[in-house]
Parts: structure tokens; sequence; C-alpha cells
DNA sequence: TATTGTTATACTCTATAACTATA
DNA sequence: TATAGTTATAGAGTATAACAATA
């Protein structure tokens, strides 16, 4: 057996990984420093900004998050007062999670500056080619398959 | 002002990240319980074995690594015998680092994995679209910027 | 003084088990 | 018994400062 031949730029999951921090390094450091979040508390923020009130489970489900992630996140966004939660009458195990205004004000500043840091990254890329990154990245994450 | 309209899964950070961690699920395990390595190890390995020998600061160019990663995913390689440093004559702040024979194997092993890993993850989807795919996250990675 | 590499430290992220309260 | 959510804990990943040895 020889030499593999073995590319490392090429191989997709060391690609995707690398592409994926450099993407991400500014619109973290935006939500860090501007608010003091971190990464579960942002992505549950946005999913009660994009789709409204819903419980953590849901938030679980669409997000790919562990319940226990989602659990401190929602603490940590309810003691900054981003977010409420109200108590469910027909299972008392449930609680209705969405944003207080201050939340709602937040998430609009930040999804714009996402748009922002987005269309910093897409520049200079064919729209088509941002297509169809899109979508094999849609696929390949089986964010494709979470209903909303 | 009223909604943002933002949606969520058409974030390319989001996207990005949740792809990466969907792709690279797998071989994680994979190098993990096989050979109880750490990310940054693997990826030292891989440069070693794809590229030859060179020394822990062209490692951090290459791979986008901070020297304080290097330096520990080095020594913990060595201690597995995975890796062997050489002093080098001109400059004695340098050592050159190379694979062992039994960190060759590894690498052969784990890099015959990672193609099985990658076959699995584009297949269904068509060449030209992978092709693409690959170009574009070499460009957003700035990995194409490295000289090899 | 600058560079290569190491050690220390703090914080974030991930994963899992054990638990409470309700159904 | 099962489900929604919480708390505890350990290990892995990230970031930075301070350091030693050499140039």
């Amino acid at each position: 057996m020889s030499a593999p031949n073995f590319h490392l730029p090429h191989f997709l999951p060391y690609l995707l990984n690398q592409a994926a921090e450099a993407a991400s390094h500014e619109f973290q450091a935006y939500y860090r420093t501007r608010y003091g979040m971190l990464r579960a508390e942002w992505r549950v923020l946005f999913h009660l900004g994009c789709y409204g009130e819903m419980s953590a489970k849901r938030v679980c489900e669409l997000a790919s998050l562990h319940k226990t992630k989602v659990s401190r996140a929602v603490a940590a966004l309810e003691r900054k007062r981003f977010l409420a939660r109200e108590e469910t009458e027909a299972d008392r195990r449930i609680e209705t999670l969405s944003l207080t205004p201050h939340g709602q004000q937040t998430f609009e500043d930040l999804s714009a500056a996402a748009a922002r840091f987005e269309a910093e990254l897409v520049q200079g890329l064919p729209p088509e080619e941002v297509k169809l990154l899109r979508s094999v990245l849609l696929k390949m994450s089986g964010l494709d398959q979470k209903r909303i």
C-alpha cells in the first residue's frame, strides 16, 4: 500500500468546519460584545423571533439543540429580559416562550446585523452559486427535514 | 419598523455550522474511539501525512490552528508514538515534525475512512454540485490562500 | 528585540446522567 | 410509565497572557 493521496482541503467535513468558523466569527463577536449572548442563546432568540412563540421542546426540534442547552439558554434570556414564559393551561409541564419587546428589538438588530454579515460573505459570488450552496447545505445539515 | 422577515435556515453561518456538525460526526467518532484522538490531533496528523515533514509553525499556518493548539496536539501525538521530532541544525528553535511508521499507518487508515465518510456524504449529489460546493467553501474558509 | 514553541488559565461548547414535576 | 424541563458534571474546544529558549 503506497501513498493514499488524500487531499485535506478537499475533505468536506474539514472544509465545512473551517468555512463555518470563518463565516461565524464576525457575527459571534457582534452578539457577544453587544448583548453578552452565547451561541445557544442567539439561536433560541432567533427561533422565537422568526417563528413566534413556541415551547422549549419545539425549539429543541427545530434548532437541533439538546433540551439541556435550550433550558440554560432560556434561563439566561429570561434573566436578561429578552424572553418571557407563560404557563400552559392544558399541560402544566409546558411553558410557552415568547420574546419581550426588548427581546424583539434585539432580534431585529441582530437579524439586520446577520443580514449584513451574510451579504459581505457572499459578496463576489454569483447568486446562482449561493442558491445552490444553500440548498446543498440545507440537505447536509438535515435542516430541510424540520417542519416550520 | 415591522417584522424583519429573517429566515434562519437561510443564514449561511448557521447553515454552515449545522452542516459541518452533521458532516463531521461520524468521522469524529471514528478517530476518537479508534485512536483516542482529538480534533487538533487528527488535523496535525493529516498535515504531516498529506504534505510530509514540516515545522509546527508551518502546521499552524496551513491548518489555521493557533500555536498553543498545535503544541499540545504535537505533544499528544508524540506521546502516542504517531509522530517524531527532529532538531534543526540551522535554527535550534525549530523542530521538524514527521510521522512514525505507526503514524503513517494510522494516517492511511484514517484517510481511507475519511474518504468513505465523504463518499457517503455526497452520495446522491450531482458531481458538479459537489465540485462547486468545494470551490465555494475553499474561498469562504480562506484555505485557498494557503500555499502548499 | 523578535521568533518558536510551551505552560497556565478562563471561558465556551458538547454530552450524558440524574433529577423534579406533571401527564 | 412517559414526557417537559432542570441541574450537575466531565470532557473537548477556543482564546489569551506569560513564559523559556534561541535567533
